[in-house]
DNA sequence: CTGAAAGCGCTAACAG
DNA sequence: CTGTTAGCGCTTTCAG
């Protein structure tokens, strides 16, 4: 160690053995005695040696490090997402890298492809973000890496994936809706597609489409256009509140007509001038007698903000309408109404996901033959909370 | 290239220069020959080459990623702050990486001092976590390197620091309060701490509170024990709403007694046992007729957190009781009531760090002796929804 | 079980 | 303006 910080030859030379031999021991090789190994971990604490991971990198050509990509941080569902991953991968003694795109797929193939670091420093990547789908060529842009995507929902995967219990979950959370008394459903998130065409969706808001309007069938309630409203996001989950606010008006009044703002709201100056959101739900629709009486949100975010759009309405959750979401955000349990929510297991899927990873780095380290891709779909818990309350 | 990606020797083989001159020609250094540039860009392109960074980061000792240090993903706060840390440090041509510690010390020490990544491998670090204030010795855990804190508040800096505008801010959030005809106002997020002690703080909660009781005291109203409670989180934001609501019914029954919770909620069970939180708000107060009808909290969680509480008793907000945050998380304007809060500008810290960062790194690469630490504090701006608003 | 040699791919320093 | 030399610190390979 001439000046600056010790290298692995300080450390050997202190314990007297060869680098080879300290690099052994210190990375717990075996084939090293062990007092030989104790000897050099003594040399290491006292030089305070920290071994150069560029240095480590260069040679061994792995890093331990796990690239995350996402479209954002700064979402009730990413950052729960994020937290899981990242805690799982550091559980496993491995480094998450997380990377977000803000939505523009043209960042997250840069994130993938052409980023240096996706190059040739990460060991794996785990996927959900917009862009990086099974449409573009994912095997080449990774250079063959081991790549799990999150919620990719083929039907024959070509990558390992984990998906979330899209149809499942929804059918369960319209099945709460209908057990709770609701006998006029809409459905938020989506725009609307027939039932023959849902045989056949491969995404995630297809399925959860799916799931719900086969609750919404069996029970014998209606699906059509006039129950869905698309939102993805939270503005537009805002808007869809709205939207079913003016259509429960309408529906009060007996007629269609204009329907005032009931709102209590005394800031929001939009509620008098948002536009129509979804496909319906606007005009004198045929024959619907009876105003809506619940909600189903394919994701929390939408639910917060349906929530928000009928209150400016003066429509209250659980009152009037009742509302469940899809995620289960972190935030549901402390929203005035506590949100009713499907809750997916991300650490489940974090624990998927990782064992994905590992078992295909460990494949390649060994020289094996990549296996098959995988498949695996994490469990939910439905949470029932104020915003489907019976009593009132 | 022999067989696998491409290296820096492939290229200027295929563009006829030497490595160096590739090299130089890629990293866009000054004194290379336009035209020679062209032809190395373009054996570059054609090879499809990614430069090695693990070498790269190995010979320059360089890496260009920034280390971000926060104490978790997942809440209103956090994940604001991260997704504006990570995108202004793209912006600048760098790699953030970020880490959480989830609170844990022990976690946040490893991940700035023992960590081999840290130890050599980032250009810098920003540090929003438990554990890491200036009480350790920052400097030689971090081996000298660039550092910016968050907030650490101190008075005179010892490392450069963003502060959020904790005292301005607060007094401003509770000058709105009185603004909208609160006269019995009620402070959440610290405990209590008397005027004379509030002088000399040096921490972010100490900060908010000066501010808010000195804005208290300068309109003529109560700052005692009887107003403040404490909450660190959101379950003690929802106790410190149990502990208001139930002071607000007995100030209301105008004596000490047993206050029945009123609550419309049918699922969240606890709110006939919680315990009180805070130091006061319990039993028979001494001259406290009037109701509280203002709530300050000093973290927008905590603030989620006691309108939920307030409701459980059956006291609304606005109606019953006005409430104003802090941080201007992005969940305040969805939720219902949206959130009265003081928005802090992230954006701005974030390139107040980076440039704080970005500095010393170029001290360094020049050799220039560090510089005193700087301090810059971050503006904020008021929003007021409907959590504040004065009709009803 | 331990050691010696070689080089991963790049870039700082200097020579031409 | 371009090329040559040398070596960052580690780990793979193979010999002892």
């Amino acid at each position: 160690m001439t000046d600056g910080k010790p290298t692995l030859r300080d450390v050997a030379a202190a314990a007297g053995v060869s680098p080879m031999t300290a690099s052994n021991a210190l990375r717990g090789k075996p084939g090293v005695k062990e007092s030989t190994r104790l000897k050099v971990l003594a040399a290491a604490e006292r030089l305070d040696y920290r071994i150069n991971l560029t240095a480590s990198m260069l040679k061994s050509g792995r890093s331990n490090i796990i690239h995350i990509i996402v479209n954002e941080f700064d979402s009730p569902f990413y950052s729960k997402l994020v937290q899981s991953l990242a805690t799982e991968t550091t559980a496993r003694g491995l480094t998450p890298f997380v990377e977000q795109t803000r939505y523009s797929p043209d960042a997250a193939k840069h994130a993938l492809a052409t980023n240096p670091f996706s190059g040739q420093l990460f060991d794996g990547e785990i996927i959900h973000a917009a862009g990086l789908n099974t449409d573009v060529p994912l095997a080449a842009m990774n250079h063959g890496r081991p790549l799990v995507l999150i919620d990719a929902c083929e039907d024959t995967p070509s990558f390992d994936t984990v998906n979330f219990p899209n149809e499942e979950g929804a059918r369960a959370a319209v099945q709460h809706l209908i057990e709770r008394g609701c006998r006029h459903i809409a459905i938020v998130g989506t725009d609307y597609a027939p039932r023959n065409e849902l045989a056949r969706v491969e995404d995630s808001a297809g399925l959860r489409l799916r799931g719900a309007s086969g609750a919404l069938l069996d029970a014998g309630l209606p699906y059509d256009e006039s129950v869905t409203f698309s939102a993805y996001n939270s503005t537009r989950g805002t808007e869809a509140g709205h939207a079913i606010a003016r259509a429960i008006l309408e529906q009060r009044a007996g007629r269609a007509g204009s329907a005032a703002a009931g709102s209590a709201d005394g800031t929001n100056g939009t509620a008098g001038t948002v536009e129509m959101a979804g496909t319906s739900g606007s005009g004198p629709t045929a024959a619907t007698a009876m105003a809506f009486d619940g909600v189903f949100c394919s994701n929390d975010y939408a639910a917060f903000g349906v929530i928000r759009g009928l209150a400016d309405y003066g429509i209250a959750v659980p009152g009037d309408v009742k509302v469940i979401g899809f995620d289960g955000a972190t935030s549901g349990a402390y929203t005035t109404p506590t949100l009713s929510t499907i809750q997916v297991d991300l650490d489940q899927l974090a624990q998927f996901a990782l064992d994905m990873i590992t078992r295909r780095v460990e494949q390649r380290s060994q020289g094996a033959a990549d296996t098959p891709a995988t498949r695996a779909t994490i469990g939910y818990t439905l949470v029932s909370r104020e915003s489907t309350t019976a009593e009132r």
